[in-house]
DNA sequence: TTATTAAATAGGAATTATTATTGTTTAATA
DNA sequence: TATTAAACAATAATAATTCCTATTTAATAA
C-alpha cells in the first residue's frame, strides 16, 4: 500500500488531469506516508528537509487540488483543524482522546449491517448519501498497539 | 422542552457552582431556542437585540464554560467551525449537505444493536468511550420537513 | 443593607488556521 | 525549442477563536 513509484504518482496525477509538479508529488507523497490523518503542519515538517521552498500557499492549494481530485481525502479533527488521509476506502474513524490519533477502522460486516437497517427505515424528504461511524475512544498503554477483532 | 422559566436556568447554572449573569442566561436561553446547533455568529444575532452590550469574548468564554459544566455541547461542522447545542441526550447527527443544517437522530434500537456488536469484539488496547453516526444526506424539498421512521 | 471578594465582563489585541493575490516559474504540448 | 496554461513562492488578507486587563457584578456574610 506504501510501496508505490515516483513514476507510478506521477501517472496518478497526470491521469486527473494534473501537472506532476515536485510539489504535488512531494506532498502527495508526504500524506501517504503519514499515518494518522497528519494535520498541514505534519506534512509540511515531512516535506521541509527534502523540499525546503515549497510555501505554506502550495502546501494548502495542493491539499485542496488533490482532495477535490479524490487523491486525498480531508478529515476534521476533534480539535478543530484539518486532517488529510490517502485511504479512500469507505471506513470509520477511532479518535483518540489521549493521543489524538485518528485510527482507520474498516468494518464491511458492519456496514452491511447499518445498511439493512436503514433500508427498512422509511424515510421522508431525504436522501442519506454516506454512513460513519466516529468512535471516542482512548488507547490504554500509549506504547502499544490497538487492535479490534 | 422549550418552555424552561428564567427562574429554572438560573437555578440550573448556580447548580454547577457559576455565577448566574444575565449575560450567561441570555446565551443558554438562545442555545436552547435555536434550533440546528446554532454557529457563535447565530447565537450573536439571537442575543445582540436584547443584549447589544455582550462582547464576543464573552460569548466565546461562555459557550465553552458551559460546556465544561455540561450544560451544552459543541458540534463541530463540516465547514470547519464549531456549533452549539443544549440537546444533551446521547444522539446522532444527519449532515444535510444542501441546507447545512445538523438534524438530531435518536435512535435507542440502533444504539443497542451497534453496542451488542461491539460488545463481541476484542479489543485490545482500546477503551471505547461513545459510538456516533454521522451522516451525510441531504434534503430533497428544502421546505418540507424531513423524518425517519 | 452594606461591605467584601472572587468571578465575570467589555473591549480590544493577539493568535491560529486558512484563503486570496500577484508577479514569476515550470510542466506539458506541439 | 517555443508556447502557454497551470502552478509556484512570497506575502497580504480574512475568519475564527483565544488572550489580556481594567472595570463591573453576583454571591456571601457581617
Ligand atoms: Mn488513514
Ligand atoms: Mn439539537
Ligand atoms: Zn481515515
Ligand atoms: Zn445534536
Amino acid at each position: 500500500m506504501n510501496l508505490i513509484s515516483v513514476t507510478d504518482i506521477k501517472h496518478k496525477i497526470s491521469s486527473v488531469g494534473l501537472k506532476a509538479t515536485s510539489q504535488r508529488i512531494a506532498i502527495y507523497q508526504a500524506v501517504m506516508k503519514l499515518k494518522n490523518h497528519p494535520t498541514v503542519e505534519m506534512i509540511l515538517e515531512e516535506i521541509s528537509p527534502l523540499h525546503p521552498s515549497i510555501s505554506v500557499g502550495t502546501l494548502y492549494k495542493n491539499l485542496e487540488t488533490l482532495v477535490e481530485v479524490s487523491l486525498l481525502e480531508k478529515v476534521k479533527s476533534e480539535e478543530g483543524n484539518y486532517r488529510f488521509e490517502a485511504n479512500l476506502d469507505k471506513h470509520n474513524h477511532i479518535y483518540c482522546s489521549n493521543t489524538k490519533e485518528i485510527i482507520d477502522y474498516q468494518d464491511d460486516e458492519l456496514d452491511l449491517i447499518l445498511f439493512e437497517y436503514f433500508k427498512k427505515k422509511k424515510l421522508k424528504n431525504l436522501k442519506i448519501n454516506d454512513i460513519r461511524l466516529q468512535i471516542s475512544a482512548e488507547r490504554l498503554n500509549i506504547n502499544k498497539e490497538i487492535s479490534i477483532q
